[in-house]
Parts: structure tokens; C-alpha cells; sequence
DNA sequence: TTACTATTGCAAATGATTTGCATTAGCATT
DNA sequence: AATGCTAATGCAAATCATTTGCAATAGTAA
């Protein structure tokens, strides 16, 4: 049990309050929060904590490789918890829903590239915009 | 000749040498610039030319299906002339250079994803990030 | 319980981008 | 070529996302 506090205690990083609080709002915020959104849940639970904890707690689970960092061709990014199988993510531009998919693209990219291109790859992303059925429909 | 002007007018847009400019040093800087690099370029012919028109310039390009707008995962854009053929970017984290390399993501996700998701895709971008030839061999 | 020092909250700094507004300059029309 | 309308520009200030410095606070090992 506890294992969030072992990660930290592993990576020799104390296990506070605040970073349990936001490693648990990411966790079940299992759409793909912000930084402010993560902020403004976390604050109505523990009202004093700071936004540049949030950003600190961030940089330090995505460096250790707990959350991954989104990128949905805004300019802020979104956080979710390492997921065990690869997916990525459909954004729709008219409510911003996302929708998670299967695409193994990193074995294919692995398969192809590393080899003609000569690079060795760490991170793979696919972004993908577009409109959800709903949206569809209303814009007709 | 002279399609620049063309594709503006056509848009109902004025053809004004900022533009002119501005369009010329993405299609020549053909890695890829971010806004404040295509400012600084700009800068050198223009001296008066300032960093909202680019930031204006590039917005309305990107409307007009003109240029492109690549994220690398930072927190700024980069930028380039929307290409006839698809292709994605690998960036270098050592060094920051941008290897191009093809890949029909789009293909391949239309004909999967927007069956199984019922989504209308818009745009797709691919995100690759790591170590290119020199630098994998410099951290050694 | 103590002591050491990482972590926090706060305020101020930074970086990227956007916006308001008076001036300038395309371009359709004379 | 000259005119008039209004889009586009330059500039400064505003906004948004994120980072940083620093004194106070609180984990954790002893």
C-alpha cells in the first residue's frame, strides 16, 4: 500500500500533503486537467496551497516518470498519470472534450524511423483535433 | 505569379509587404522558425516592423491553411509552409534540430479511429522527441 | 525530540502572446 | 494619378502560463 510515498522516498523527495493531494486530483481527474484546473480543485480542499506548488509537483512527477505531459496545440499543457498501454488522444475543438484511442505508434515509429533516420527516440505523442459527434451535429 | 498575393486578395486580405516578408522567411528558414526567430529576420530587412504584426501575420496564415503551426512540446510554436506531402518532425533534445521524416499518420487514422470513435478528424500532428546521431554519440 | 534541509507560500519576475488605439497605407473607384 | 474607405501596422500596455527568490514551515533520519 502507499506506494506514491515509496516513489518520492525512492527518488529521495519527501512525501507531503500537497504533492498526495495533487498526484490523487490527477489521478482521478482521469480526463486530461491543466495546471490551473488541478490548482482550483486542490485549493478547495487545501485552500493556502500555491500555484507554483502545483507547477513544482508537475515538473518533479513528469520527471519522474509518474504523469506524462499532454500537448493539445494550446499554449498550456495537460497532465495525466503514466498509463500502463500507449494511447493518445482525440480533442475536440468545439467542446474540448477528449477521447482516448489504441495506436501503437510508437512501435511502428521505432520499427521505421530509428533506423533511417539514425535517432534514438524517448517520446512519442499524436495530436489529433477534430469534432466529436455532437459537435458535428450541432454545427450542421 | 506572384500566388502570395493572389491567395491574400483572394481571401479579401491586403497584400502589404510585412506579409510579403513575413511569408518569405518561413518558406526560406525551412527548419523550423518560431514567431520571435521569424521577428528577428524580419527585423534585419524591416526595422520597424514589429512583433505583433508577426503575431498576426502567422495567425492569419494558419486560418488560411497557409503555414502550419508545429508543437514541440515547448512553450512556444514553431512554424512552416504547409507541406504537399504529409510528414511529422523529429526534434533533437540535445541539440534542437528538426529531422523530417514521412509518415501517413492521417491515412492511417482515418480509416481506423473515426469508424471506432465517431469523430471527425481536422488535423494531426505527430510529436517525436530524442537524441539525434551526434548527440547520442557526445553523451556517451 | 532534535536537527537538518527540502519544500512551501507568497510576491515578483519572466516569456509568449494578445489587445486597444491612433496612425499609416492597400486598393477599389473615380 | 488622386481620393476615400477601412484594414493593417506600430507601439505600449495587458494578459496568460510558468518560473524564481526568499523567508517560514514541515518531512524525515538520527
Amino acid at each position: 500500500m502507499n506506494t506514491s510515498r515509496r516513489k518520492l522516498n525512492n527518488a529521495g523527495k519527501r512525501f507531503t500533503h500537497q504533492r498526495a493531494l495533487i498526484m490523487d486530483i490527477i489521478r482521478q481527474g482521469r480526463g486530461h486537467l491543466d495546471a490551473d484546473e488541478i490548482f482550483l480543485r486542490a485549493r478547495e480542499i487545501e485552500p493556502r496551497l500555491s500555484l507554483s506548488t502545483v507547477y513544482r509537483t508537475l515538473q518533479m512527477l513528469k520527471e519522474l516518470d509518474i504523469v506524462d505531459e499532454l500537448h493539445f496545440g494550446e499554449n498550456h499543457h495537460h497532465y495525466e498519470v503514466k498509463p500502463t498501454q500507449e494511447h493518445h488522444h482525440l480533442v475536440c475543438l468545439g467542446c474540448g472534450r477528449v477521447i482516448e484511442f489504441d495506436y501503437p505508434l510508437s512501435r511502428y515509429l521505432k520499427r521505421e524511423v530509428t533506423a533511417l533516420k539514425d535517432f534514438d527516440i524517448d517520446e512519442t505523442e499524436i495530436r489529433v483535433a477534430g469534432y466529436c459527434k455532437q459537435c458535428r451535429r450541432d454545427r450542421k
